[in-house]
RNA sequence: GGCCGGGUGGCAGAGUGGUUAUGCAGAGGACUGCAACUCCUUGUACGCUGGUUCGAUUCCGGUCCCGGCCUCCA
């Protein structure tokens, strides 16, 4: 597999340091309100990756962290007027669902920052016995000079950082660019007892310490929104590479583009933005799902209701191919993988997926066509696309008007069978309005929600 | 001011130094009682401008426009 490094900003041949287990890290939410649908563009891309590792290493251990601790999320809390840990464990509850709905499989783990508060005292600890931190007021502070590779990544240039950039100024700091790892609390904020004592985390800091614990010193791929390099991704390597006296951190760092709106980066703080609540309320997840795959991962996202259709319009496609696939496993298309290896191409995948569905369209021959059918959804599994069935994805799970359709339809068949076909079309008018339609066929008369 | 992406047919979106994906929508046809599904046919687009080249959408330069990052952010 190829995959597009950030570090390097090229094209690498993937080999993971363990032949045998890859080891891969994105940085998860923080659980203050519901997920938008920015914040699923990694999930689903993530998941894909995922996917693809799986079936191509024997084992991956894939951690997603919750941050479950962040200054959001108290005044969340303080909002609505409830515990801080009613805002995360809801929140966290609805991530999962809302993620679930999009096709998305949980993580080998996904680690909690305030289950991981003694590791990071331990790492903040280790920086400030080698000078890398300093403790100042209750806070203590990543001291940026002392790191000489600090920048690898965003390639930012500290001494560029000039006027239109907001440089926060704090009296702790010896330099602006320094960055809190603890912070005081006051006795109405949550906290931890440290040895600088009562705090809590820095934002950085869970995720150094959370991938210590879980995957190593050194692993293999780090993902997350491109907005994360700096300064996220970039205090990460910091801390992490100087608390374990400069052995690397991650070996591929992988950042998906942003959604955008209109044109318009989507954020909460622009408030353009949509839930993923409230488009599962409009589209099936599977289509929304479709619709994250449009762009390469790399490229910006426009979100438009237009493209969601597009993909609806697809996926009855896909799903029309489907019916009558026999329960059994395929083989995905060398062709398809391919596509997928070269830096998770996934819509010229796509393009592959559609060559396979028009194949099975024109298949006459039964074995054969089954064959195809099993190899298309293998192949589309590996998105984690038709792993529904053609009458569920069409018919849905609600099942108290069945009875009524089917009645309806018999109606219409004897209307048929007299000729009467003015009562047959009242009946399909009848239907249609319920949003359901009818499809004449061989073997018998079917029918799909709409 | 610094750093980084991107501008492809009505729309979405890959890719490539020359045979110019793929899909959605549209048009025509086949099938059908009529439809739907499906099938067949149909679309020479790569911001502008120089250069390199036999040949550039693809490489190089310039230019215009759009977007992102520069400590809230996926």
């Amino acid at each position: 597999m190829i995959l597009y490094n950030s570090i390097t900003r090229k094209k690498e041949p993937f080999t993971p340091l363990d032949p045998k287990h890859v080891k891969m890290y994105v940085c998860g939410p923080t659980v203050y309100d519901r997920a938008h649908i920015g914040n699923a563009r990694p999930v689903v891309v993530f998941d894909v990756l995922f996917r693809m590792l799986k079936h191509l290493y024997d084992t991956v251990t894939y951690v997603r962290n919750i941050t479950d601790i962040d200054d959001k999320i108290m005044t969340a809390a303080a909002k609505k007027q409830v515990s801080i840990q009613h805002i995360t464990t809801e929140n966290t509850r609805f991530y999962n669902e809302d993620m679930t709905a999009l096709g998305a499989l949980p993580p080998t783990q996904t680690p909690k920052a305030t289950e991981h508060i003694q590791e990071m005292i331990q790492m903040i600890e280790d920086l400030i016995q080698k000078k890398f931190a300093y403790a100042k007021d209750g806070h203590v502070v990543f001291d940026v000079e002392r790191n000489n590779t600090y920048g690898k990544l965003s390639r930012l240039n500290l001494d560029d950082q000039i006027s239109g950039a907001r440089v926060e100024v704090a009296p702790y700091k010896k330099n602006p660019q320094d960055f809190v790892l603890w912070k005081p609390s006051d006795d109405t904020q949550p906290g931890w007892d440290s040895p600088w004592g009562r705090g809590r985390p820095g934002w950085h800091i869970e995720c150094s310490a959370m991938v210590k614990k879980h995957l190593g010193k050194t692993f293999d791929i780090h993902g997350g929104g491109i907005d994360l390099i700096f300064p996220h991704h970039e205090n990460e390597i910091a801390q992490s590479e100087c608390c374990h006296d400069g052995s690397p951190f991650a070996r591929y760092w992988m950042h998906n583009g942003h959604l955008i709106v209109n044109g318009e980066k989507m954020s909460k703080s622009l408030g353009n933005f949509f839930t993923v609540e409230e488009l599962r309320d409009t589209y099936a997840g599977e289509a929304i799902r479709l619709t994250l795959l449009s762009a390469h991962y790399r490229q910006p996202l426009d979100w438009r209701p237009e493209v969601v259709a597009q993909s609806t319009a697809i996926l009855d496609r896909f799903y029309t191919a489907l019916e009558g696939c026999p329960d059994a496993p395929g083989t995905v298309s060398d062709a398809f993988l391919n596509c997928l290896k070269d830096d998770l191409n996934v819509p010229e995948a796509l393009s592959q997926l559609h060559t396979m569905v028009s194949n099975i369209h024109k298949e006459k021959d039964l074995f054969q066509k089954q064959t195809l059918q099993r190899n298309c959804k293998a192949s589309a599994n590996l998105l984690g696309l038709l792993e529904s069935t053609a009458e569920n994805w069409f018919q849905g799970t609600e099942s108290d008007d069945v009875l009524w359709i089917e009645d309806m339809i018999e109606k219409r068949h004897q209307a048929k069978k007299n000729k009467d076909f003015k009562e047959a079309d009242t009946i399909r008018d009848k239907l249609r309005e319920k949003g359901i339609l009818l499809e004449d066929t061989s073997n018998g008369t079917t029918w799909k929600r709409k």
